[in-house]
DNA sequence: CATTCGCTGACAGCAAACTGCCATTGCCCC
DNA sequence: GGGGCAATGGCAGTTTGCTGTCAGCGAATG
């Protein structure tokens, strides 16, 4: 039972300087989950790598799979990046909850961890375990297959806070009558937002609007 | 830059000897996420383990979180360790996509992965390094928010697959008339079903039937 | 064979939802 | 002030959805 190959190294550099080469490696997959995309202290670091994988992830078949939290969507700059990725080839989606450390998984062969920050600076466990990185792949894969694609995240902001009140008394059941008494509206006005957010959501019928709203997770 | 503490044994038995002590001294925390519940080839294991945590679990305020796919709710054995599970205070959720390999975590600071099956054994990765336990955790954490908890995947049986077909139908924004006559049956059943549908989600309005069934996944 | 039961479909009536049209109101800009 | 302009509300008419009732059909049961 010998000591797998897991080496800890603190800060950028010296993940870098020891652990640089692998990203050159990378043939097959490229995984990422990470809170946002702010996550180099140092600008240089992201456009080195950038620059290094951007040649490979277009000529080969390599697929490149960024699962970020809906953080990343709160920043215009951040959401420029994302359509870069999207630009590039990579699939990127929107998780909801946390993902506070950093994750990065390459060819199933080369896991890089990071840890909290200290003092400016992070640690990062980077392994080549078989054993260490078949789990953890399976709990990316999970957490990506229930995560929101990005193209999907960034079509339904067209829905306002008042398209949300609609929301709301259509998933309280009401009829359109009391719904339009309990927001202080007229019926014809209260149909004409509810025609509106069918819309909004590219549906035909109030159950099919309802289906989509659930699927989106527009309900809370 | 220290090796931290990874070990890697082979089969249960080893485990058992070198990581068992390492379950009685569970505190507040005890995740698990596995296909199904049927990991253990030798079933002492499983009932040594719960009868080890059992006293646990019910006299501090021990977290016990049980990831499982829904492969664990095909089998009606399964199906009632689950609610044992339940019962003794655990909570457990169901995710759609495949979990293959076995992880646990324990308080944060132990964390046992298992690899795949070789001829009747698995490999077990065991460390106690936070670097490692860290991110694994907060992915294991995003998996759990996205899921589905049992209870939830308990009740929605009642939808047979006459009614997914009008589901279907409803979900595809089609007029009462239309859809009547392409799943070929009268306008006046289809309604029927529609009712049933509407009565078997809870719902008053087919805006809320739609927004469940999108809730509960029901659209595929 | 007769009966009962469950499911289906047709008709009818009603409630709810959708839409077009127009008058009104408030607001911004010239 | 006057002229758009957008949002709102009222009205009317149509469509769609909802349900009760009853008759027909077939299978199971006696």
């Amino acid at each position: 039972m010998p000591n797998d190959q897991v080496i800890t190294v603190r800060g950028e550099g010296q993940l870098a300087a020891r652990a640089g080469h692998l990203f050159t490696g990378v043939n097959k997959e490229f995984l990422c989950a990470a809170t946002d995309m702010d996550t180099w202290s140092q600008p240089s670091t992201r456009t080195v790598i950038a620059a290094r994988m951007q040649p490979t992830i277009q000529q080969r078949d390599l697929t490149v799979r960024k699962l970020y939290t809906s953080a990343a969507l709160a920043d215009a700059g951040q959401r420029e990046q994302l359509l870069q990725l999207l630009g590039i080839g990579a699939q990127v989606r929107i998780c909801e909850a946390g993902l506070p450390h950093e994750t990065i998984i390459i060819d199933r062969r080369v896991m890089i961890l990071a840890g909290p920050w200290v003092q400016g600076d992070r640690e990062f466990t980077v392994t080549t375990s078989p054993g260490l990185i078949g789990p953890v792949h399976a709990l990316f894969d999970a957490t990506w297959e229930a995560a929101a694609s990005l193209a999907d995240r960034l079509e339904l902001p067209l829905i306002g806070p008042d398209g949300r009140a609609i929301l709301r008394t259509l998933g309280a059941g009401m009829t359109d009558e009391v719904a339009a008494r309990s927001m202080g509206i007229s019926l014809r006005t209260y149909r004409r937002r509810v025609a509106e957010l069918l819309r909004a959501l590219d549906s035909d019928s109030r159950f099919q609007a309802g289906l989509r709203a659930g699927e989106l997770g527009l309900s809370p």
